[in-house]
DNA sequence: GAAAGGTATGTAAACCTTTACATATTTATG
DNA sequence: CATAAATATGTAAAGGTTTACATACCTTTC
């Protein structure tokens, strides 16, 4: 059992001691040329690496990063991490992903990895910044941690967030759909305690109200942003008497759910029916029919979010709540239809 | 700016040496009741929480694990990861993920967590065990770190693996077909030099032969497990004179974007062509038309690969070679036609 | 040729735990 | 009551780096 080399044993071999060939591996210009190749031969012959543990310890600094998701299995925020992923590689940068679900505890216990020198900095985007850790770091949050909120904002936006303005977007939904002859509209909205829904659900009422529309009260359904849920509102729809003429869902998964079941129930969309969606997920443009909706860039957002997050650690500047709000995009599909 | 709290601090205030605070904290049951209340309250006081980068240091121990997939923004790996999670997490291990994408040097980078000390072991979803870690720990791989595969086999098993016999499953499916009276059967594969495209395009044949039947040339169609590729086969086999009457696709994605592209396409799903999938993701169940496909336990493989990997870093075994394998599930939708 | 500046390297402390070993105290045993 | 065993705690080394500071040597400059 030939245990792992050390920098000593390369520092033996190279005839050199550690802290030199500590600085031939961090900054080679700064020693002879000599040295480094009596260095790096060494480390070729021993198959050194760096023990990462050790330099955490020594430089109080993880190099990792707390990634905490509400629910990794969904493709809105792979996508998202696919972002965060490519700025953290280039940045030499670890992700630790947590998948908080539904449990404040569990989000948590991931953050502890803040206060354990596990990770130098947290991306949230489960909206939620446990209080715990804000009294930790002193009243107001003064001195937290490099903490960047991404996609869902905290209730008290203490930290720098990227994201999109998603009342405004839903608002121009509203007015896509209304300029498309609609005047009945109806909202599937997220769930209760969600930040997204109550900013789209607002956006949704802003742009009725200003076209002088009213919404009636059996107009607006209650989801939860899965599948299930828009085939449920479906099911609800198709006993209503003042049906709407189209539906607006909060996110792209129930307005799929929504539209297959519409299939089955026999209602056709957009001919009896119409339906807009949010986010511009991978399976929209081959739903049926293909699904119109807002597109948020994902990639750019995931990537934003961990330069921002980068940027903090390396300045060690305490957070503040600055915004970075990226910009949305209506596509045009088949499923609304225009009414003469 | 107050440092954070070390062990030393917890033990000065409450008037013990750091073992004693060592041991408080991860067998309280070996000290006595004046003494733990001592440290447990000093430690509320300080907020003191362990350093995990010491402590990995001195245990040799990272309680880490390093997940490596292909793609992070793909469903289909996403919930393997849900059920990782849940292990890991009930395990108190990290899990760092690692998206490889198409670059066996990244791949190779993420694995370096398993030298540098990050990481205690690697679960693979890749396929591909980077031949330099082989060499690393000697020929035939004897002394390998805890490694396991998940999903994709390697092209040498020299580890184990957790997954479905995808051979065994796409015979399965094909039986299926002709169970439901379909003899010009398509295959939709996915990339060339992936491991599950062979298995699967083996059990594919297999079936075929079983049955009796030939294979068509033009009745194989190259894909890459991608919405698009699925839309690009739909665009070919509307070209074709000798058209099959179903087509087996490797994954859902790709069947789904087939089928899509069909109805851009003017042909029928399934009246004039029939289509099965492979996976089962949560979108199958809302294509349209509904996709019957083969159900992978993907929770439990996830889990089942969680719970293994584990065990080697606890029994500090050298992999093995062994198989665990799941069993799949033909769900029966609304995509293949039942010809009289 | 002495002083000053630059360059390359070495020494040793620090980072924060865990744990083998030693020691002190209490309890049980004959 | 002496001894052995069990319990509770302390001491100090070890884990593998990085880095402030010191040192040695080599150039340059006047």
């Amino acid at each position: 059992m030939n245990k792992r080399a050390t920098i000593e044993d390369v520092a033996r071999i190279a005839g050199v001691s550690t802290a030199t060939v500590s600085r031939t591996i961090h900054t080679p210009d700064i020693v002879s040329d000599s040295t480094r190749q009596a260095v790096f031969g060494a480390i070729d012959q021993t198959g050194f690496t760096l023990n990462q543990a050790a330099r955490n310890l020594r430089q109080r600094r993880a190099n990792a990063v707390i990634v905490l998701v509400p629910d990794i299995g969904n493709t809105f925020f792979s996508e998202i991490l696919a972002g965060i992923e490519r700025v953290a590689s280039a940045a030499n940068q670890t992700i630790l992903i947590g998948d908080a679900g539904q449990d404040p505890r569990r989000a948590e216990k991931f953050l502890n990895a803040l206060i354990n020198g596990q990770a130098d900095g947290a991306l949230l985007l489960n909206g939620h910044l446990p209080p715990s850790l804000v009294e930790r770091f002193g009243p107001s949050g003064a001195t937290l941690p490099p903490i960047v909120s991404v996609s869902e904002g905290l209730e008290q936006q203490v930290v720098p967030h990227v994201g999109i303005d998603n009342a405004a977007a839903a608002c121009m939904a509203v007015q896509y759909l209304i300029d498309h002859g609609h005047r009945r509209i109806a909202h599937l909205r997220g769930p209760a305690d969600n930040i997204l829904t109550r900013q789209r659900h607002q956006g949704f009422l802003d742009g009725m109200k200003d076209a002088g529309l009213t919404v009636a009260p059996d107009h607006i359904f209650d989801g939860d942003f899965t599948i299930e849920s828009g085939i449920a509102a479906a099911r609800s729809l198709v006993n209503q008497t003042n049906s709407p003429t189209v539906i607006f869902c909060s996110n792209d998964e129930m307005a799929i759910g929504l539209m297959s079941e519409c299939a089955v129930l026999g209602l056709r969309v957009p001919q009896d029916v119409s339906v807009i969606g949010f986010d511009d997920i991978a399976f929209s443009k081959v739903a049926s029919p293909r699904l119109t909706t807002i597109r948020q860039p994902r990639l750019d957002i995931g990537e934003a979010a961990m330069k921002l997050l980068l940027g903090l650690i390396a300045a060690d500047a305490v957070p503040d709540a600055a915004m970075e709000t990226h910009d949305v995009q209506l596509i045009e599909r088949d499923s609304v239809r225009f009414l003469r």
